[in-house]
This record gives C-alpha cells, sequence and structure tokens, in this order.
DNA sequence: CTGAAAGCGCTTACAG
DNA sequence: CTGAAAGCGCTTACAG
C-alpha cells in the first residue's frame, strides 16, 4: 500500500513538508502544496489511521455502548444509535459499536486499549455498572440517560417527570377523571431503569394533585404476555377512561388488543403514549405521544462530547445535565370521556 | 499510561520478552512468565490498539456497512447487526458501524486507512455501488442479500424464490384461489432491491403452475401511505381469500387496517408474511410468517469473513454463495376460505 | 518555506 | 530461553 514516503516521493519533497502539505499546520509554498496533491491523487494515497493514531494520540473514533436487553424495546434503541452515528460522522469521527453484555468490560477494553477518543452510553441505569469503568477511563464520555449522581458526567435525557405530569394533565383537561398508566415492566426498574419511575412518581403525584385517579402498573415487554396483561389491566378497571402508555411493547401491541375487545379509539378510551413520530410512522400507531426525540438526544451527546473531547487538558469546562422537554404529538387518540 | 516498556522494567526483562509473554509465541520460563504477568496486573497494562495495528497489520476491527434507507424498515436491519456485532465479538473483533448515505465512499474510507480488516455488507443492491470499493479493496468482505455478480464474493441471503414458492403453496393447499401479494415499495426494486422480485417472480410463476390467481402489488413503506394502499388493494380484490405480505410495515400497520375493515383473521382472510420471530414478537404480529432469520445471516457472514482474513495470502478458498432455507412459522393466521 | 530526525507503542526477525 | 534492534506509517518539535 501506498505511504507518506511514496506520495513524498513522487511530489519530490520530504515526508514531512508531504505531512504539513496535507494537513495545512505550516505554511506550504503553492507550487510544492499542488505537487503534494497531485501526488496524492495520482497514487490515490490514504493516511494510514493506525499511524496517525499513534502518532496523534487521537483515533477519530467514538465508542457506542448499547445494550440490548432483553425486557426492553430494542427498536426504540435504533433512534438513538443513529442520531450518534449520523452526528458523529458530520464531526468528522466513526463509530465503534459494541453490544456486549458486560458493558464495564467493553468500555474499559475500549477506553483503556485507545481505541476511542471518547464514548457515548445508551441506557444509562440509576447505579449503572459502566459509570466507575468510565470515571476512571482516560476519554471523556457523555450519557444518554439520568444516573443518580452525575459528578463530573455530561448527561442527556428527556424530561421525565414533566412528560408523566403532561399526559396527566392532557387528559384531566379533556375532562377524564379516572386514568390507568402502564410503564414498563418492572424488572426495568428493578435493574435501575430510573425513567420509569421518574415518569410514574410525577404522573401520580399530578394525578393527586388534580384530585383524579391513575391506577400505575407495570406492563410486559414481549408477547404473548404483553397481550395477556394489558387485557387484565383493562379488565381490573373497565370505568377508566384513559390510557396512559410508557411502554413501547405495549402501544405496539395495542391496536390488535383494543380490536378485540370492541373498542375505538378515542371514542371508548382516550389514548396517551411516550414514543417517537419516527417511531409511530414506523409502526403505524395511531396514538397521541409524548415525543422522546432520541435523534436529538444523540446529537447533543455526541457533540458535547466532540466538545470535551477538543478541551486542552486542564482546561476543562462545567459538566452539563440537559434535560429535553416533552413534546405532546396529537394524532386524534384523546377525547373527553362519554 | 503505561505501556510496554513500563511491563518490562517492572518485570525485569527486554521489552520483546514481555511481548512475547503476553503473545506466547515463543517459549518463555515459568518464572519470567509469572514475572511479566504480575506485572501487567499491578500495572493494569492494556496494550494500545493503534500501535500494535501498526506492527501487525491487524486492527482486530470489522466494518459493518448498514444503510437506512428511507423506503425500508429501518427496525428489521437492527436484527441482522445483533447478528453480525454478536458473532464479531464472539471471535475476537470489534465492530465499526458505518450508516453514511455514500456507502461506496465511506467502504473507501475504511478501507484504504486500513481502520478494519474485513467488512460486512447489508442489504445488498443488485448493482450496488459499493461492489467495485469492495472488490479494490485490499481487505476481503462478506454480503447479506444477493448482487447480480458474485463472482469473488462470500455472499448469503435468504432463499427467497423458495420463500415466494412456499408462500402459494401453503395458501393454495389450504384451497385459496385467489391471492394477492403486497410487496416492498416499487422504488425498492427500482434501486436494486433483487430480493422484492425474486420472491414476486417466484409466487407468481408458482401461482400460475397451481392454476391459481395471484394479483402482485408494490406496497407503501410509510404511513399514512401504508393505510390508505392497504386499503385501496383490499378493495380492488373482494374476492381475494389470502394475504402475502413481503412488506415490515404492511406487516405491523395490518392488525389495524383489519381492525377498521371488521375483518378477522384466518375467518375472513388468511395472512401469511415474511419477517423474523424476533420481530413478530417484538411488535406482536398475529401473522403466520416465512423466518428470514437475519441473525443467523449476519453469523454466517461474520464466521466466513473472520476466516477468509485468516487465510495466508496466496491461498485464497473459493468463494460462497449460501442461501438460507425458508421455514413457515404457523401462528394460526391461514385456514381454508369460507 | 523546507528537511532530517525523533518518537508514538507495539511486534518480530536476527543473534546469541 | 532471552535481548538489542529494526520497522510499521505517521506527526511534530528542532534546525536552518
Amino acid at each position: 500500500m501506498v505511504n507518506i514516503g511514496d506520495v513524498a516521493r513522487a511530489a519530490g519533497v520530504s515526508r514531512s513538508t508531504a505531512s504539513y502539505a496535507l494537513s495545512g499546520k505550516r505554511a506550504i509554498s503553492t507550487e510544492v502544496r499542488d505537487r503534494v496533491d497531485e501526488a496524492v491523487k495520482a497514487l490515490g494515497y490514504i493516511p494510514n489511521a493506525g499511524a496517525r493514531a499513534l502518532a496523534t494520540s487521537q483515533t477519530m473514533v467514538l465508542g457506542l455502548l448499547a445494550q440490548f436487553l432483553e425486557d426492553e424495546f430494542a427498536p426504540a434503541m435504533l433512534q438513538y444509535i443513529l442520531g450518534v452515528t449520523d452526528t458523529a460522522r458530520e464531526l468528522g469521527y466513526d463509530i465503534l459499536l459494541v453490544t456486549e453484555a458486560d458493558g464495564a468490560h467493553a468500555l474499559r477494553r475500549i477506553t483503556d486499549s485507545r481505541m476511542v477518543d471518547g464514548v457515548v452510553l445508551l441506557n444509562v441505569a440509576e447505579h449503572d455498572v459502566r459509570l466507575p469503568a468510565l470515571r476512571e477511563a482516560p476519554q471523556p464520555g457523555a450519557l444518554i440517560g439520568l444516573p443518580a449522581d452525575c459528578a463530573g458526567l455530561d448527561v442527556f435525557d428527556l424530561d421525565f417527570p414533566e412528560a408523566g405530569r403532561m399526559m396527566v394533565d392532557h387528559l384531566h383537561a379533556l375532562g377524564h377523571r379516572e386514568l390507568v398508566l402502564i410503564s414498563q415492566p418492572e424488572h426495568v426498574v428493578t435493574r435501575g431503569g430510573a425513567y420509569v419511575w421518574r415518569l410514574r412518581d410525577a404522573a401520580l403525584e399530578q394525578a393527586q394533585k388534580r384530585g383524579i385517579v391513575l391506577h400505575a402498573v407495570f406492563g410486559e415487554s414481549r408477547q404473548p404476555a404483553v397481550g395477556r396483561d394489558v387485557n387484565a389491566v383493562l379488565d381490573a378497571h373497565p370505568s377508566a377512561t384513559g390510557l396512559l402508555v410508557h411502554n413501547e411493547a405495549v402501544a405496539a401491541a395495542l391496536p390488535s388488543i383494543l380490536h378485540e375487545r370492541g373498542l375505538s379509539v378515542p371514542t371508548d378510551l382516550s389514548v396517551v403514549g411516550r414514543y417517537s413520530d419516527e417511531f409511530a410512522k414506523t409502526f403505524s400507531l395511531p396514538f397521541s405521544s409524548i415525543e422522546s426525540a432520541p435523534d436529538r438526544l444523540g446529537r447533543m451527546a455526541v457533540r458535547q462530547l466532540v466538545r470535551r473531547i477538543g478541551l486542552p487538558a486542564g482546561r476543562e469546562e462545567p459538566y452539563v445535565v440537559r434535560f429535553i422537554s416533552p413534546e405532546l404529538v396529537d394524532r386524534g387518540s384523546t377525547a373527553p370521556p362519554r
């Protein structure tokens, strides 16, 4: 393969001059620059990434730590991944995708071996086992998802409590007085998925404040359990007129379930979900929902990460914890109760 | 950061001895090996990946070229990605995920810069623009999806023609005599998505052979077009008793659509899809379907790629084109027509 | 404005 | 069984 020595020889200059001509890091006569550019083009020269990384201590690669857990909804993860990869590329970075079950181990592997300049952690749990590894790592990281302790970390997440309040208020304003909230499975909470109870607790509090009834239950995440479970919940609360769905699998299953029960939306039941518009379009979900904006979150996380990577050592800027404000996208699935 | 020189000094040996002790590539006295191992542990030494790549010409990274096209169904892609990443990690490789729109350009970038030891191409089109770049690349590649010309490539795909025949035969055997096949959008075909017409043509031929009617149409891929389109198709063929769905977006939308039309499956209509069991579970799809086994395809492609990477130069083995046999997963959505 | 040289952190023939 | 040295392909002070 052609290397920078070949380019230098073809252009009749030294290797350092060829290198500087390419990087533009020092003044070069236009004549020499043209000769080098020509040689590069003629030889089809592309710098060796490993050699460059070794010389500069920069890989121009970001690690993306995703985890596909049995009880969470994989397709929702994909949108975060795309937001991250797209933004990374715009900023000149490639993405090393890591999906190992042992996230802490994987994080150490890619950071200690200097494969990446920084990492993005997806789906961060309250006491995420990857965080100690990240804090020890020589590279910075950005989180999507709110852990208990954000010290020394850049964190991005949806404002889940506000989302919970918004769902309740929307139906309350329409006149509903008894609601059901189906959240993610309870083991997601047990495992540390704080977003579940952050939305749930806020919704319960808001319902109390408004003086209305909210039955908050945990749903399932896979068929056939999802269907059975939702039916049981609806059976248990026949007088509820509004359904809040913080559970993608339930949202995806709901059209079939309501069909089987002979229920029409919003005539018989008002429904509000919490998922992205992209998700709604892809899966033909006809329910109004709180936009979760995964692409925006991915974008923000990468921007901040790259910004921090570029900071000179010793000139750290303050760390940020930033919440996206929820927005309700109306798809006509809510109406006053009859 | 600690390097192999630090390890060597701590163990009281030369750097080469430390290196050999770690790699096991030459005999080492147990005493020295123990001292080196101890030093590694004490110092928390992890080899620098870039330096190793430079010295060995091996990055232990595979490129994964995915593309998320507006008119195709992104979540289905995720399962291929997971099959590939899991298998890669089992074999000691990390994954560089590339999702750029200009796949050929991206492929050149990561191969010419020696960021990867090989690449997996997802969603390969008939005359895929990435193939010329791959053939020129110094690293091998494996394809998921069948191109027109497989020469010099390892190719893996579902046997789509057999899948088409199987769908037709299944309903024919139950007594159906008029069927509708909804494929992917026509522009997927235009763009070179050969799997669409491979299944479609085989289904049409098989229908003719069986002496039954098959209306083959192209569907849409996004709401609200999907819903309108399926309704129009069903309106146009009121006497059809069986529906073949080779279109994930249509499959996902179908429960709602049938509900609105007041149609029950399989009483009023028999339905057979073509998607993975994982997909059916995730989206609560109640239709029998031809398993597309994305995880198996991803696994096979990576295995073959790693095998080829390991081959000594000049000892190339014959290239393979391998098809997975379709299997029908019965979910009770078919019955004799009434 | 340009070049010769050192160095990044590994691996691996070459010698002993 | 072990060590000194060269080399992988870059970048970047140091000199001029």
